[in-house]
DNA sequence: CATTTTACCAAACGATTGGTAGGGAAAAAT
DNA sequence: ATTTTTCCCTACCAATCGTTTGGTAAAATG
């Protein structure tokens, strides 16, 4: 990168650039074929550098994937607690946001595949990923409970954000977005429809508790 | 590895101990962050030698890529193409089979992860992904053909595979083997009980097709 | 028997990895 | 005006990566 102004600026990026551009290589080429040096290109700096804001790449990690949880909080999640609106209003809305997220090449989907990257490979990254998920699950859990009980509302919860997780796998292994469009339309169309009947409660049933 | 026979067998290893031995490192640590070493150290071989049975680690992977793909085919797909049986004891059996693959320790879900993690990133393996899930749909769809139209079967096997796929992460993610069971067991449910009312099809549903 | 092929090993290849050391220049603090 | 801190560079480290090499003992071939 090229400075043609007499005095280069001291400072060339801040820490949350840094962060952004390592979401966006994490996600395209996932954790361990990215480089330290690919994310120093992307941000114009040296891989060196990278060692002044963050002292390893796990940790450079953690930080992506908690910004990611903490953008999903603010921006997607929230949308599930908002007691104004009736249920299928907050799901859609949280639909809504979430389509925008993922489907967006820039942001994407990290979560979900760190979910299954990292599950046992990583181990240090596992609590946060499981941490992301029961946040997931809870949000949509509350949507639920308006509408349906507690052990009702759970399940539908955990069964939604596995269809809503496997179909945004299909969509990026056949770079079709569709998958995804037509499971959170299809979800949509089951609480607006549905008044009282839900998902048979199988007794096998357990609660979504974390367990680490 | 050490032989107290007189004379050192001269094949130690054959080429499906090799692939066998890769797709359970692949599975466990994924492809990128498993060396040949590994593998080699798995097969009681220096890392050179396997060089002598596979021109590539790329070459490798596709290969266990395929045998997973056979496996899958012979032991799991097949149940959906048993017309003797009535339809939900096709799912059935397929459920039984799938669950067995999927939760063993030793084969496990490698197509699912290969499907997140090399969809955009390893392109040169995204076409046999596509081809795995792309046979998934369509044991599925054949089995659901039976009690119902041709589209909504289509839909019905794309959400059922991405259930079965979204509920498989989470019971990684969280090591709960229960995830996966209550999917199949629910989906099991679902055609047992519903004759003749299925998904609400909407409009926007398109065929599965491959693109590649 | 001689010869070739098979199945492996030990060692090394160049490239790349995550990470470190030291220095310099600009900005901020004193 | 001087010192300190911030930010980033170049250069380098040991380790590891996928891969290639030269060679060898055993088996197969003729």
């Amino acid at each position: 990168m090229l400075y043609f102004c007499a005095v280069m600026p001291k400072q060339k990026v801040d820490e949350q650039t840094i962060i952004i551009e390592a979401l966006k290589l994490f996600r395209k080429k996932s954790y361990f074929n990215t480089s330290m040096s690919d994310i120093a290109d992307a941000c114009g700096l040296q891989k060196g550098s990278l060692y002044h804001y963050f002292p390893s790449k796990e940790d450079l990690m953690k930080r992506v994937i908690k910004t990611v949880h903490e953008y999903f909080k603010n921006n997607v999640f929230h949308h599930a607690y908002d007691k104004n609106l009736p249920p299928h209003k907050r799901l859609e809305n949280l639909f809504r946001a979430a389509e925008k997220v993922f489907l967006d090449e820039e942001k994407g989907n990290l979560l979900g595949n760190m979910g299954v990257e990292t599950a046992l490979m990583a181990p240090e990254f596992n609590s946060l990923v499981q941490r992301f998920f029961l946040d997931f699950f809870h949000a949509i859990k509350t949507i639920y409970q308006d509408k349906y009980g507690d052990k009702i509302a759970n399940e539908l919860a955990e069964r939604s954000v596995a269809e809503i997780e496997g179909s945004l796998m299909f969509s990026r292994v056949f770079n079709d977005h569709s998958y995804l469009k037509n499971t959170t339309k299809r979800i949509l169309k089951r609480i607006e429809e549905k008044p009282a009947e839900a998902a048979g409660a199988n007794g096998a049933s357990r609660a979504t508790k974390a367990k680490h």
